[in-house]
DNA sequence: GTGAAAGCGCTAACAC
DNA sequence: GTGTTAGCGCTTTCAC
């Protein structure tokens, strides 16, 4: 790679000194009282040779990166690829950048990026956190960096977090495929996670079927397991169960659902989804979605960290974003 | 934040030199002869008060990164997040961490990254090029910074690339449609881009069309519009023309195609998309797929990467992949 | 076998 | 107004 100019090569060049060039490009020239005519002869040579910062450096130097790291589950889940898109695009008008890292239910991958990044010096981070999780970003917050929890947070851990008010959501949810729908059996299928937006889905759809003196009809399945495996566990699960209607927890869940009514041709018309997908309004029978609202949540998250960066936080902030029901 | 261990620290601590703490944090214990006690000495200390060196001084000095970045239009295609999780899990095993952007359809944004990720001494860059990224690509090429593209490449371009055989894949596609769906009015719907591998799909379908002797019915999609407005054009181009077969160029066309179908009831029931995607089995009419061999892809992406980096490839080294059809 | 010291490119306190 | 210089944490040459 041909060698990149430096400062002290631009401040050779112009027969000035590093300390000149590095006010200059660093908006302190007018403080530093630097000559207008100084000034301009810099950047226009800046330009004309195209020089860039060495960021590393300029990180090592001052510790700071002006990036955030983003950790997610999976990247390809419409609910996370949403607002991963959103909050670069706030964080961006803050200055920062974004490095993402989809952990992919890796829990060691989802450390050693931790790790990664923080050895990167990325400024704070940004964590919709899984299980097992506890022990990395406990270090972190020790080490006083930045984070914000969001989509859930962690029982023992006392951070800042932004998430959707679970258990509402699923109750409104709930209601909706009793009363609106005027469905009588109806199942929730969730995760086995104790992640706690799954504890909240799962009480709020506890609370909407025993108000109204139904059966709770609840399967568990395993997170990990292949998605035939999936497909078939639904399809028994609403089978043996006569459900008549069915609440999905999570989005992919609802896809997998959807393959099994489909496949096995289960008759089943009254289904509620948590988060919203492209799919929903395509399939039949169509999906209605409890969705969570992307735009405030990311724009909760990126205010919090960069206020955590700047020492603006007195205390913990802990946002709970209400939910929207979208019925087809 | 808390001070953060130094290699000085450590060498203080133990009494010793950075050279040696040096040495043996970089495995060079055997190769300068550093006795085995004192190795393990500092091994265990260095475990024990969980000093982690700091990558951005390393990285200053080495000029390495191990880090690999990854631009593609947008994460949340799943053609693009299942390759992205390819493509990291495979670069892992090299010692490579991979950074993602997502450029949004946003040039300048994708300029600002490339040169961003440039700043922070990035190894090597894989990237899927939108039109409006040649300059800057160029630039890296001329800087000798490694390069592979893949899913398209650009025209004025050298350099390596790995895509799918667009024509051969749209020339199956449309075969089917014609031959096994008897379809005999089949359109194509594609984005009006000059992309090379959105002319190589049009090609295709364009060569399978003739060679049956049938008219060729074309709608370019404008890119950056509202997706209401893509599914009137792709409904108004199904009706105007009385299709009774349709191949869109990619899947997330084929999604607002599938809207349209649905929400007009245009009862077109042969529908081929490019990329498979998680949804063609579940809607109606199932979607069949011309399905790019997303591993193939992967794997010789980070190959190629992974070579140019260690100074391994001699020459440009440009591979097609073959596409697969999935029948439904 | 181990250590001293230069230097990667940058910022900013201090000097003049 | 501008320059000198220390130092961020690390690797590596050279010396002993």
């Amino acid at each position: 790679m041909k060698k990149r100019l430096s400062i002290s090569d631009i401040a050779k060049n112009l027969g000035i000194s590093v300390t000149t060039v590095s006010f200059i490009l660093n908006d302190k020239a007018k403080e530093k009282r630097i000559s207008d005519a100084l000034t301009k002869r810099v950047l226009d040579y800046v330009n004309k040779v195209g020089y860039k910062p060495n960021q590393l450096a300029k990180s090592l130097r001052t510790g700071k990166s002006k990036t955030l790291g983003l950790l997610v589950e999976d990247i390809s889940n419409s609910f996370f690829a949403n607002i991963a898109d959103q909050i670069e695009k706030l964080a961006y008008d803050f200055g920062y950048h974004i490095v993402y890292c989809s952990m992919n239910n890796d829990v060691n991958r989802a450390k050693e990026l931790i790790q990664l990044f923080y050895d990167r010096q990325i400024d704070g981070f940004i964590i919709a956190p899984t299980e097992g999780l506890t022990e990395v970003i406990q270090k972190l917050l020790k080490n006083n960096v930045p984070v914000v929890l969001f989509d859930r947070h962690l029982e023992d851990l006392e951070t800042n977090f932004v998430i959707s008010e679970n258990h509402n959501g699923a109750l409104i949810g709930t209601r909706f495929l009793l009363e609106e729908k005027k469905a009588s059996r109806v199942g929730l299928v969730t995760i086995n996670s104790n992640q706690l937006q799954m504890r909240g889905r799962m009480e709020g759809y506890m609370e909407a079927v025993d108000a109204m003196g139904k059966d709770m009809l609840i399967k568990k399945i395993v997170r990990a397991q292949a998605d035939e495996d999936t497909i078939l566990q639904i399809r028994d699960f609403i089978q043996d169960n006569r459900l008549d209607g069915v609440l999905f927890a999570t989005n992919y869940l609802a896809l997998s659902g959807l393959k099994a009514i489909k496949r096995y041709d289960l008759g089943i018309e009254k289904v509620v989804s948590f988060d919203e997908n492209a799919v929903f309004s395509l399939v039949e029978p169509a999906v209605s979605a409890i969705s969570q609202n992307i735009h405030e949540i990311a724009r909760k998250v990126v205010d919090i960290l960069i206020n955590e960066i700047n020492g603006k936080n007195k205390e913990l902030v802990q946002v709970v974003v209400p939910c929207e029901i979208i019925a087809r």
